[in-house]
DNA sequence: CCCAGATTGTTCTGTCTGGTTAAATTTTCT
DNA sequence: AGAAAATTTAACCAGACAGAACAATCTGGG
């Protein structure tokens, strides 16, 4: 990252500055989030990266070689900032139901925490996933979460809590489902219907239904 | 729409053609629909559009003014569309439970089979609904869906089977949520966790979890 | 300390894609 | 026939990605 203040006078052409590659890299890397979380991958401009960086143009190109790579970059980065996140949830000891009760409420903030995230992954969706797949790293980074998921799930069928033939990936995606959309959608839905649901009561409200959703769904008949 | 056949021979300069303002025009957002929906608006290139199209890039001008002024349109007559498939869903006599029931069902499938709407609607919250927006007829449009739902949540809380106080927007919300993330994600979601709900019979359970899912916050406490 | 290599800054240029328009030609309506 | 609308063909031109060239500065090792 270059140091600020440019010498004040004229003829020194160049600012001191001091090398830090790491950086520089973390620097283009957030910004580049957010210019294509913003603007989608054609959609987003190289200059205005550039200009928003601390760095210069050059750089991109120096670490990222073109504009894909520095997306695809930019894409696994953001996948593994928003695991890292995740990794703090330790359900083990916890009864079933407070269990996934509090599963699903820390994914939906979770998600309403990370909107760059989403409308990074919306971006990606929208391109069928072509860079996604190119990545080695992400996939892997996220298969855990199934784990841990079905281990409450066989917990409570043990319990005679759950029913016994609950698909713990189904339910993640019920659950992804639910907290996903609240953030992927506001703009249309907000316009369509009014913001209602996107006050803080909105979402808590939001919030609890979605809790009340999973369990229904998984909750032994009579229960 | 031009007619076909470039009659053989070598110095007639143009073709022969019939003017048919309405095909064309048509024929145009057809295409466009597609175009959009595979590569968002900046993504989708106006010679590919044209290329696709039975008629020239020029009379994309003629009819649309420029790119956006097309990606509105498109964006306009999608939800016309779609909105004009909803219409013959009649739950009024239906018992609640039931009633609500295949009103998810419906709207599940529903989503599936109009892939492309829904990409237009992932594109349009990338922008944050910047084109949703200026265009006035879409909005009227959707509000209607709220009533019919509300009918049936009234008259489930009137036989006490539904809960008193249930938000039919926040249904709605539900509904949508679960049905257009089963097709927004796929491709994310199939590639890091496997095809496995993307099968018929992963499509059929999703569908069975997300009735059981409104239900499940729906229904009132005792059963 | 001095050198080699790595990092960063500046400026400039190429080049091609992609949105847009000019102008000519044909059709249709009255 | 003549005017207006529809359509075709053929450019035009800005902007965006890419990178060349060069200089300057930093950093680590001998």
């Amino acid at each position: 990252m270059p140091d600020t203040p440019r010498p004040e006078a004229k003829s020194p052409r160049r600012a001191r500055w001091k090398q830090n590659p790491e950086a520089v890299k973390a620097n283009i890397l957030r910004v580049a989030r957010e210019v294509f979380a913003e603007n989608g991958l054609s959609g987003a401009r190289v200059d205005e990266i550039a200009s928003r960086t601390d760095t210069s143009k050059r750089m991109i190109y120096y670490y990222f070689d073109d504009k894909e790579g520095l997306y695809l970059r930019t894409l696994e980065a953001a996948y593994q900032d928003v695991r890292e996140q995740e990794v703090a949830l330790d359900l083990d000891g916890v009864e079933p139901v407070e269990a996934l009760k509090r599963l699903v409420e820390f994914t939906f903030e979770h998600h309403r925490k990370n909107r760059d995230f989403i409308r990074l992954v919306m971006i990606e969706n929208v391109h069928a996933a072509r860079y996604l797949k190119k990545s080695e790293t992400i996939a892997d980074l996220n298969r855990g979460v199934i784990d841990s998921l079905e281990k409450i799930l066989t917990r409570g069928a043990a319990a005679g809590i759950f029913r016994a033939d609950v698909d713990p990936l189904a339910v993640h995606w019920q659950i992804s489902a639910l907290s996903f959309f609240n953030v992927s959608n506001t703009h249309t839905f907000g316009h369509i219907f009014g913001d209602r649901l996107t006050t803080d009561d909105g979402q808590t409200l939001l919030k609890e239904q979605a809790v009340r959703a999973v369990l229904g769904s998984v909750l032994a008949d009579g229960r």
